[in-house]
DNA sequence: ATAATTTTTTAGGTGAGGCTAAAATAATCT
DNA sequence: AGATTATTTTAGCCTCACCTAAAAAATTAT
């Protein structure tokens, strides 16, 4: 049997891993509010069970079978918050708790059960994706950078656009996949739209901006 | 904090309280199918945790806390099994099983939410009675023996006649409080029905049978 | 009443998953 | 480079809930 603290570390490395790669001891120890030596000596189980690589001083990276398992947890997760809140009326401040508790006891027949009294859903509320059973996740939403509003922020993953002349332009100017970017202003009507990228504010002109695509951080939209 | 360990004895220790008044350490040993040296570990810590009374050899006893613990769980169990089955569709044999993890992870706002979606029941489907919030338990529901069906079984719970000569009657047939019995036949209109006591089986009269108050025991239902 | 049997408790041990303090290694500053 | 600082690992302990084997107490049989 797999224990809760097994579960617990592999979604909680899978989460560090989302944001920055490769996941350290001590990110580790911070996140599971546990001290670091803890940490070292359950990694180095789950590099026994194979659900980690190790590399000592180096820190750690799931292995497919450990990404398996943090992403049913995860889905477990996501579909318990929705359920809290769609079927039994919870607020969503309190859903997480809940959730977090309940997502390591559940029957796979009971997130059958609420996975189709939810309409098969394959996002949570937040825009968050719920991994499917087989381990897929559905792709984060990307949205025109023309359609964000101001104060939103996220990540480029697409600049698609015929010229490459502009594409040029564009990367000139920082704006290429995986840059960090900030919506800052947006003029009314086809107004121009005014973004931040890592060190300096660009504006864009609204046709531009439509070939932007970002991948929004839910935490920090509006 | 509570452990799992602690509530699930408790709650073992309710039920075999419920039939045997006093536990001993080798009855609940076996219903919690761990040894009988860890029960008396076990059984030590409660104590000192004063959810127990604890007279060595002489088995144990739940205290007013204990019991108010092991009910909460109960409610919990129940609760959970009842919706289970009815909001999400469970077949009756697999809401058990799921119940049994859930009820100990569960907050008191998920309790109120499914007591709510249930439309507050006191009962579940076996007719065991949901402790409420707190502490009362319904009384166990007595029917007319009259009214049971072949094949019931259960406990005489009491013998209401303005007779004496009736209950004396009654009483050299075993016909008493307490006593088990189980309908065997049951004669269509108003004709005799027939039970069986502890060795030999009577056939009563309707109406004498309407006078006799049975606690079925859900298991044994038709 | 004594012996045999059963029940319960004690004694000592195990594995999980934590902890602290100290040692080892890596990274950073001057 | 060498020294300081930060990170990671090792070593040794702790608690919890279980275990087995042996001792003690209670019960039952002769």
């Amino acid at each position: 049997m797999i224990s809760e603290a097994v579960q617990d570390y592999l979604k909680t490395i899978y989460k560090l891993q989302e944001d920055t790669g490769v996941v350290s001891t001590s990110a580790l120890a911070e996140a599971m509010e546990v001290a670091a030596a803890s940490v070292t000596g359950m990694v180095k189980k789950l590099a026994s069970l194979k659900l980690v690589r190790h590399h000592p001083y180096q820190g750690v990276v799931l292995s497919k079978a450990g990404e398996k398992m943090a992403l049913e947890v995860i889905r477990h997760h996501r579909l318990l918050e929705l359920y809290l809140a769609e079927a039994l009326g919870y607020s969503w401040d309190k859903v997480h708790e809940e959730a977090e508790r309940l997502e390591h006891v559940i029957s796979e027949e009971f997130e059958e059960k609420i996975f189709e009294a939810l309409g098969r859903p394959t996002r949570d509320p937040h825009g968050d994706p719920i991994p499917a059973k087989d381990g897929t996740v559905v792709a984060a939403e990307h949205d025109r950078l023309s359609d964000l509003e101001p104060g939103a922020t996220g990540v480029i993953r697409q600049v698609s656009d015929s010229d490459a002349e502009v594409l040029r332009y564009l990367g000139t100017r920082g704006l290429v996949p995986n840059a960090p970017v900030e919506v800052l202003e947006k003029a009314p009507f086809n107004g121009p739209v005014t973004v931040k990228t890592r060190e300096t504010s660009h504006v864009l002109g609204r046709d531009l901006a439509q070939h932007i695509r970002v991948e929004t951080r839910p935490e920090d939209e509006t």
